[in-house]
DNA sequence: GTATTTGCAAAGTTTTTGCACGTGG
DNA sequence: CCACGTGCAAAAACTTTGCAAATAC
């Protein structure tokens, strides 16, 4: 884990831009809060300082996006959701019921797709695969 | 096809609703559409149609989502992606990179995750699942 | 010092809502 | 007929952008 924390900053130099304190928050809002909006950043952001503004939010989301160091997918209606990339790739079986989060090791879902995958010619992101359903528990009929 | 055809008109009746021309343009242009957002179903359907408005278009779609007749997902950035659910189910594989989307039977599918479903006691909802990743044409390292 | 980044405010997009009129059953 | 649905316009929700001041390096 301290392997991960070291390299994002230099990600960023390497890339030509900036180690600001605004960036230092919102990945850290990120990786506090596993998933979240941009305005749930944002709210978690102003806890730790109130200046910081909405739009810096977008574009520094945007930006850690492009680095690879958080990641999103658009799992409600309105709103991407976003969550750290720094920690270990597992996906997830989603419950439509009752919301509930299974998570399955990358390992096993390649084994699972890996197959059909290179009939297709395609590169699942394994790490990050969500598979909406029904638990057992919500399972009735 | 049509099987299907007959039974939705059913379907609005039965959950208390009237059959109106802006409900059968807009399932029509879902179905012949394929993939389509709002915007492209409202672009369709005034092609059919010069006084149906956008906000009808969102009521319809919001409609004939609850009754099943279509489904939504929310593949790009801005915008959810409606498709017909009268047709055969299919799961998608989507290109991050060119934003190709390449159709795989539900059959296929299931075939290749359902042993991995079973061992968390978990359905998934094959018909609908979008597989992130990389497509060939994109993948140059 | 200077190029990048930020805050602010304003505009852009997409979606929702209130209400009077129209229309299907 | 009468309740449901539609068009219209205005508002809400969400995101992006221009620019001057602030700041990382």
């Amino acid at each position: 884990m301290s392997a991960s924390t070291e390299s994002w900053q230099e990600r960023l130099r390497a890339s030509g831009h900036r180690l600001t304190p605004q960036r230092e928050l919102v990945l850290a809002a990120v990786e506090k809060l596993g998933h979240a909006t941009p305005d749930e950043v944002y709210a978690e952001v102003r806890l730790h300082s109130e200046s910081i503004n909405l739009s810096t939010i977008y574009r520094t989301l945007e930006l850690l996006n492009e680095l690879g160091l958080i990641r999103h997918a658009h799992l409600t209606d309105r709103a991407p959701t976003y969550h750290s990339a720094t920690g270990h790739e597992h996906a997830h079986f989603v419950c439509r019921g009752c919301k509930k989060m299974i998570s399955v090791g990358r390992g096993e879902m390649e084994a699972a797709l890996g197959e059909l995958a290179a009939t297709y010619d395609f590169s699942p992101d394994y790490g990050h695969l969500t598979v909406f359903g029904t638990c057992a528990d919500c399972r009735e009929d």
